[in-house]
DNA sequence: CCAAATAGCACTGATTTGGTGCGCAATCAT
DNA sequence: ATGATTGCGCACCAAATCAGTGCTATTTGG
């Protein structure tokens, strides 16, 4: 129900774990001793995020995954959409906020509703689609990292939302 | 992938489409007659949000559902909860955010990781989740409804976050 | 009484998701 | 060289979720 999979959480994991390693090649048995997580499926997380230019891998005795570019420069807007597809609130369109950062395709199916033109909320709902990819956008490897966690109030929306939640609405 | 259900659109759909319809009770058989929806799915649909305190029923010939507040008391939030339960970007303790207006209990399953105290992302995962909870919270009927839509321009995040989102990142 | 509408319950089929098995290929230490 | 370690590719399974349906009972207006 409108949350991230269990392969996107791992894939955080691993992301945020690969920060305080920077400039080295940290192995999934490395990852999956710290935290409780199925090796063989962080594996596979691990490969897709490779395979979608976020992660660079090294075979052999001594390989592993390391991060490809700063912390500050990974969304993780990127990695969710490397690991479950491009976030929509719906069905409709593909996402017109496209990540210039991601090296894979866009893979919407495009409108796939058949009732796209009379739909009263197909605009609306775009516009909250894009609301919360631009949240996933705005946060960094780095903010997820953040000991203290800062985290979204790291960014200037930050603060807001930390307000508007406490509105009794 | 992070996305609404059919069933939660559906919602959707037939609240906005009584925000039209003030004070007057609108059958479910009205509302598939208009928009292609599956008149019996939308049925459950609409049983679902009257038992969630969202709509009046009433049976019998002229009977139908209708708006219990008004179309800006209303959230997409009140909305998603209902029909998907309580929104979570992960399987972590239930939502801080005790929707007051909401009538249905709160059926998370409470921290259902067995990481939990290991967990590095639990923390800056919970306050994503706070986000996009945020967003769907203070987007009401109206805001949804609204034809020209103004939508998520209509609250004082929405501006925020639509230029956010053009951002280079 | 009859037609129209919600209420309740149970159920099926398709899709997604969490998780695994296993052999192959690369790489490094010895 | 050789074996241990690590990633790679591909296929596969089981549980959970989700879209959608059937049928019957109950309420209510005409
Ligand atoms: S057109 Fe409307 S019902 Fe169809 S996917 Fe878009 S928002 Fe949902
Ligand atoms: S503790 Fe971490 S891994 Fe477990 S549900 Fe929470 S965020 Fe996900």
């Amino acid at each position: 129900m409108l949350q991230l999979t269990k392969r996107t959480e791992y894939g955080l994991i691993a992301l945020v774990h690969m920060v305080d390693r920077p400039g080295v090649f940290v192995s999934a048995r490395e990852i999956c001793d710290t935290y409780k997580v199925p090796r063989r499926l962080l594996a596979e997380v691990l490969k897709t995020l490779s395979k979608a230019g976020l992660l660079a891998s090294h075979r052999g005795a001594t390989g592993g995954y390391m991060l490809v570019r700063e912390p500050e420069l990974t969304s993780v807007a990127q990695a969710v959409s490397a690991l479950e597809g491009n976030p929509a609130s719906s069905s409709c369109s593909p996402s017109p906020v496209d990540d210039s950062n991601s090296l894979f395709p866009i893979l919407d199916s495009g409108s796939g509703c058949d009732m796209s033109p009379t739909c009263p909320i197909k605009t609306p709902i775009q516009r909250l689609r894009d609301g919360i990819w631009s949240l996933l956008q705005q946060t960094s490897l780095r903010d997820l990292a953040a000991p203290t966690a800062a985290a979204v109030n790291a960014n200037p929306l930050g603060e807001l939302l930390q307000s508007a939640q406490t509105l009794t609405y």
